[in-house]
Formats: structure tokens, sequence, C-alpha cells
DNA sequence: GCCAACGTTGGC
DNA sequence: GCCAACGTTGGC
């Protein structure tokens, strides 16, 4: 039996909101530019399809999940790093060795109201999430738990 | 805009 | 392989 996971994953909405993702040809696009280890290594061994995202603006007003995305393309090297024209160019990384990982996704359901950090600090059963615990990671798992009272509370 | 936290780099 | 210095993230 395969147990779904859920994840939390960041982006500044000036860099790309989710309305950038639910803009794209059928509503996909491709993780890149993580330039972590521990995200490199999350995409890359840990999330599987089927698996559910949330979906956090960072450094916003307010920061805040503000939506539900689905991975649709498991782990696979995150070409843009060795192209010198993209956003987060890495000359470690070749088309041979890559070290930078990506996944797909694919938006599913826009909140109705986004859930603030503000919130997520003050509800009950919050209180151990990673994105509380360690604010600077931009890959990070999420627990059935977590993600359930997010999601009733984003869903309205 | 400031700056704390923390991941990464690089000197030794 | 330790750890100080550095750079970046991201809340405030």
């Amino acid at each position: 039996m395969t147990s779904k996971n859920y994840w939390l994953l960041k982006s500044e909405p000036g860099a790309y909101s989710f309305a950038d993702l639910i803009n794209e040809i059928d509503q996909t696009a491709e993780w890149d530019g993580v330039r972590s280890y521990s995200g490199r290594n999350t995409m890359r061994d840990d999330m599987k399809l089927g698996d559910r995202v949330l979906f956090y603006h960072s450094n916003s007003k307010p920061s805040a999940v503000v939506g539900i995305a689905v991975v649709v393309k498991e782990g696979y090297p995150d070409y843009t790093a060795w192209d010198p024209n993209s956003e987060h160019p890495d000359p470690k990384s070749t088309p041979e060795k890559p070290v930078w990982y990506m996944v797909d996704i694919k938006a599913e359901s826009e909140f109705k109201k986004p859930v603030s950090l503000q919130e997520i600090k003050r509800t009950q059963g919050l209180e151990d999430m990673v994105l509380v615990k360690n604010s600077r990671l931009s890959v990070q798992p999420v627990s059935e738990k977590e993600w359930n009272i997010i999601v009733s509370i984003g869903i309205g």
C-alpha cells in the first residue's frame, strides 16, 4: 500500500506566484531553481507522483499558503543549472553529472482563504510545522494532520 | 530595510 | 574534518 505524502513549496510571489502556475499551459510547471541540498534531496528522492503540495507565498503581505498543487512528474535533473542564460546557472551541474533536481507540479485549487503564517503560528496542531521551526527550508514535509488542518481552513 | 538564523564554502 | 566567515532567506 502506498501512502501519499504531503509537502510545502515556497515561492516569492514576485518571482513566481500561484497565479502564475494557474496560468501555465495545463496549470503545470517545472519547479526549477532550487539550489539547496535538502530541497534537492527531497525532490529527487521523496516526492512521488500524486503527492500533494501546499503552495506558500514567502516574503509576502501576508506570507501565506495560497493553494494546493499535485506532483505530476517525479524528480529529474534541473537542466536550467547548465544553461548559462537561466535564472540559476550552476557550472557544477552538467548533463552527465547533474547536481540539482526538480519535480513538475500542477495547480489543483486555489484557497478561498489564504492561510497566513500568523494564523499557522496560532493554530493548535500546527506548532510543529517545519515552516514555523525552520523558516529557511524552501521544500519541506508536511504531516497528514497539518495538511488536513490547513486545507480545512483554506477551503473555507 | 534590518538583521537573525542557518546552510554552504573554504582555509587550515 | 573542523569551524569561522560568508551569503541568503525571509519574517518583521
